[in-house]
Parts: C-alpha cells; structure tokens; sequence
RNA sequence: GUCCCCAUCGUCUAGCGGUCUAGGACAUCAGCCUUUCACGCUGAAGACACGGGUUCGAGUCCCGUUGGGGACACCA
C-alpha cells in the first residue's frame, strides 16, 4: 500500500553480491553462470563477492557436494572475498529473527497438520485458487492448540493490495498478496525455514545485491514481505533467465545439467566456459569472444537479457578452440599430463611441447587435443589406426624401405630437410606428395590425421622416427590385409 | 488449476519508432589454401510467431491469441 515509488536513491554504498548454493550436489553449469555474473558484477563495482553454503537441510547436503562447489568455483577461477558463511550455523539466529516477529504480532504459531494442508491444497485446485494455506491460525489464540502438537511460525503476511519488486532484469513485477500464503518462518523443530534463512542472512551480510535465476522470483515476493515485516531494507533484486538444455526445458541436474568438473573432464578451459556462460543471456553489441578483464570492465545487469538461452555444445566447443590457440603452450602440456595423459616421460613432454604449435589448431578442446598429441608421448611400437595400417598397406613395404632408406641419407634432421628429402623421393617414384606423405604419417604417427609431417618427424627425431618406420614395416604383415 | 516471466535466422544474440532491402557469432553448405586433418580466408542459404491497435512511420509501444518457460513444501 505505501505507494512504493521510494526511490531508490543510486547511493554510494558498496556492491556485495553473494553466491549462494545448496549444497545437494555438484556445481552445475546454472549455478556456475549465476556465481560468474555475481562475481563480475561485485568486481565491476569494485564491490564484494561472498559465499553462502546454504546446509540448512542437513539431510541433503553432504561435505562432498561443497567441496565441489569449491573446487569448481576456483577452477572456473571466481575468487571469493571475506569468510565462507555456512548457513547452518546461523539457525538460532534465525530462530531469534522469527521469535521477534511473534513478539510484534507480524508472525504467529500455526497447528495445522500435514493431512490439513493437503487437504488445502485439494480444495484449492479444485476450486480453481492459488494453492495456498488458508491462515487457519491466523488470529486463533493458542490456548485452542491441539494438546501434543509442536507449531511452526507463520509469518501474518498481508492478504490484500499487492506486493511489487523492481528487478533490475525483469523490471517492474507485482503480484497480488492474495497469491501469496502465509510461509512457515520455523518449522516444528525449530528449524529455519529457507525463507527467513535467506532473508536475515543476506541482510546480515549486508548484501545489496541478489543475482539469482529466474526461478527464485516469486520467492522475492514472499521475501519482500519478510523484510518488511522485519523492518529491514530488501537488498536490490536481479532475476536472471534460466540456461535451458537443448530441448528447451530447464537444466536440472536430473535433466542434463552437468557439473563444472565434467566441462573440465570433457576438455573445456575455464576461460572458455567463463566467456560462453557469459554470453548465454548476456550481450554487448556484437562482442563475442571477450576476456575476463574485458567482461569485468563491461558487465552490467542491464545488458542482460529476459529470455531463457538454450545450450549449445557446438559454439561452447568453437569458443574453446580460440582459447586453446591463445594458451601458452607450456600451460596445455601441463593440463594434458595432469589430466589426460597417465605416466608421461620428460622426452614425452619435449616433444609434447615442441609439437603443441602444430597441434593446438587442430583441436577444439583438451581432449582432443590429448588424442592428437598421443603419438608424441607413446613409446614404440605405436598402435596404428585401421586408416593408418590401410594406408601403409597400400603403400607397400617397399615404399616404407624407400622412405627410410631416403630418410637415414639426410644429414640435417629439420623440417625442411625432410620436406626436401620426400619430396624429391616422391617425383623420383613420379607418385604424388601425399602417396608419400600419407604412408609416412601413418607410419610415424599411427594415424591418418596429424600436424604436418615433416614437422613431426623433425620433432621425433631422427632415431625415433627411423625406428618408427622400421616399427611399421614388421608390423605390417599383422595387419588386416585388407586391400581397401 | 492459480500466478509470474518470455517470444528476431537451427542456436546465442544486435536492434532501445524512421539509418532494417534486419547486423554479428556458432552450426550448415560451396569454394580457396593444402602432404592428411584442422586453422585461416571468401561466399551462400537462413529470422522479426500470429492478429488487432497507437503513430506520418513499428522488429522496436499497447492489447489479445498461440507457443515456450518458471513458481506454487515444515526443499533450497
């Protein structure tokens, strides 16, 4: 009813913003997205950025799950600032939050039982209203309380007029009060419910900004209330639309969300993740491959966007191969030996490093790239593809002998040394470069695909490559005869 | 069922009344490059959901329809 045009003033206040999961499972890419906008826009304003674990249902959270949030939040490199507020540990103070509000007659103890609030729900559907509680306990006093039943607190939420919150993506939304019951603040065992937790916590940490998805904006309504009731300003709200999968419903984790550590397993830099996810409900212009710093100086809320994004594999993957190319070869040695490669030798990793210009164009993400670059860091004899045993088939042992013959008569093992060496070979037989070429690479590499291959060969070396040939040419007899 | 939100190429989006014969990116297709595969470059195809208004003028504002999504717990 007060005509809600208070304006809010842009006061000089500082930016906190919050990340705030629950922690029931892995980091999913959803909550990845709403920590990355919150993070960039505490960073933007030279702000702060906060964790809260919200462990109140101690039944489904599990130590597991925050480690994991914690560790996909510093893969995906969003740091932090002052303590990690666990929520579980803040329940008396909730408690004493809705204690207060039964002192000033905005909450009140409730009896009703389970069988009672289905049995509202049902006649609500039937009859076509909001399913709601019906504020049976209200304004009974509670010398009528059932013997034996411990109450829950309601709040004594206004049931007429209408309630409005002026998101900073959604805009001007209200809702009328009528849709909205009366929430239980604390539960029979004296237990905080979400509502009041989210409530004291977020003003207790003096957030002034909640960046959250979409799906939490009815619950600003119910909160709007609380603060109300309590007598605390709400903090700013921003509803962010929801990441779809690619059907177009809601990514759960029941329904193709995945957790951030499996981008990571699947090969996806954090840097490409964060640019994508940015970009998924975010705009500025025609700007699409933006870096960190970039984002941080460009990030607005207003520059996000109402309509839910749906996601796709395809551009996330193109995203990752510009990154790739960008990443300092050294760092991508590192990651593939850490994380893709088992045991690798100290000459594997030379060469690894030494072949990485010529392998990162070629892959969009670090698992490929690891499956490329495995001929570097195998020890013979290599194991050769079907396409690979076809081609040095079809080439013949002879052409093998001639390629190593050729090879062992060059002096100055470098790429275009070899270059020349084959290439004089191939117009000696008058085949083509690539019938050459082909069976070389395979031979060298174990497979049809590969960098150039005279830079490879310059690479391997001169023994391990004639060894390598030499490899091809026993083996050959093994393989599958098949002429195409 | 009730309430709320959304609606531009297949996908992500630019567009904040005229400069839109609607731009970019990914994906797709064609070509160039080439020892393979990529990378790179060039080009092609491809969208304002529909219907009413408002206005000199609407992708841009309003209403409705349709379609999609979300929320309705003593879960968070």
């Amino acid at each position: 009813m007060p005509s809600t045009e208070k304006r809010i003033s842009e006061k000089r206040m500082t930016v906190v913003t919050r990340f705030a999961p629950s922690p029931t499972g892995f980091l999913h890419i959803g909550g990845a997205r709403t920590a990355l906008f919150n993070w960039l826009y505490a960073r933007h304003h030279g702000g702060v950025f906060r964790l809260r674990i919200e462990d109140t249902d101690r039944k489904r959270s599990t130590d597991d799950a925050i480690q994991a949030i914690v560790d996909g939040l510093e893969w995906l490199g969003l740091d932090w600032d002052e303590e990690t507020v666990f929520q579980s540990a803040r329940s008396e103070r909730h408690a004493e939050v809705a204690r207060s509000l039964l002192g000033t007659g905005q909450a009140y103890y409730c009896y009703a039982s389970q069988e009672e609030l289905e049995e509202m729900r049902q006649t609500a559907k039937k009859e076509g209203r909001p399913m709601r509680y019906d504020g049976r306990w209200r304004d009974r006093d509670s010398s009528e309380a059932p013997q034996g039943v411990d109450p829950v607190i309601r709040l004594k939420a206004p049931q007429e007029g209408e309630t409005e919150i002026v998101d900073q993506v959604q805009g001007t939304v209200r809702v009328a009060n009528e849709q909205l019951d009366d929430m239980v603040l604390l539960r029979a065992d004296g237990s905080p419910t979400y509502m009041l937790s989210v409530v004291v916590d977020d003003h207790d940490m003096g957030i002034s900004h909640v960046i959250r998805g979409d799906d939490h904006l009815t619950n600003a309504f119910r909160q709007t209330l609380l603060y109300r009731a309590i007598g605390w300003e709400a903090p700013s709200f921003a509803h962010i639309p929801l990441i779809h999968g690619p059907d177009g419903a809601k990514m759960s984790k029941r329904h193709g969300a995945l957790g951030v550590e499996t981008y990571r397993e699947m090969g996806f830099l954090p840097e490409a993740l964060r640019n994508y996810l940015l970009r998924l409900g975010w705009g500025h212009g025609d700007d699409e491959v933006i870096s960190t710093e970039q984002a941080i100086e460009w990030f607005d809320l207003n520059g996000v966007g109402r309509s839910a994004a749906r996601f796709d594999f395809a551009k996330l993957s193109n995203l990752n191969g510009h990154y790739l190319r960008e990443a300092e070869d050294q760092r991508l040695v590192d990651i593939l030996c850490a994380d893709f490669y088992g045991e690798v030798t100290p000459l594997g990793r030379k060469r690894l490093l030494a072949g990485m210009a010529g392998l990162k164009p070629r892959a969009k993400t670090m698992k490929e790239l690891a499956d490329l670059g495995q001929f570097y860091v195998s020890g013979r004899p290599l194991v050769f593809e079907e396409k690979a045993q076809k081609l040095i088939s079809k080439g013949g042992a002879d052409l093998i002998a001639a390629i190593a013959e050729a090879l062992q008569k060059v002096e100055n093992w470098n790429e275009d040394e070899l270059e020349k060496s084959i290439r004089a070979l191939s117009e000696q037989r008058e085949m083509k470069l690539g019938a050459v070429a082909q069976p070389l690479r395979a031979a060298l590499t174990g497979s049809s695909v590969s960098p150039g291959i005279f830079e490879v060969a310059a690479i391997l070396g001169r023994e391990e490559s004639l060894g390598r040939l030499s490899d091809a040419q026993e083996q050959m007899q093994t393989f599958s005869i098949s002429a195409d």
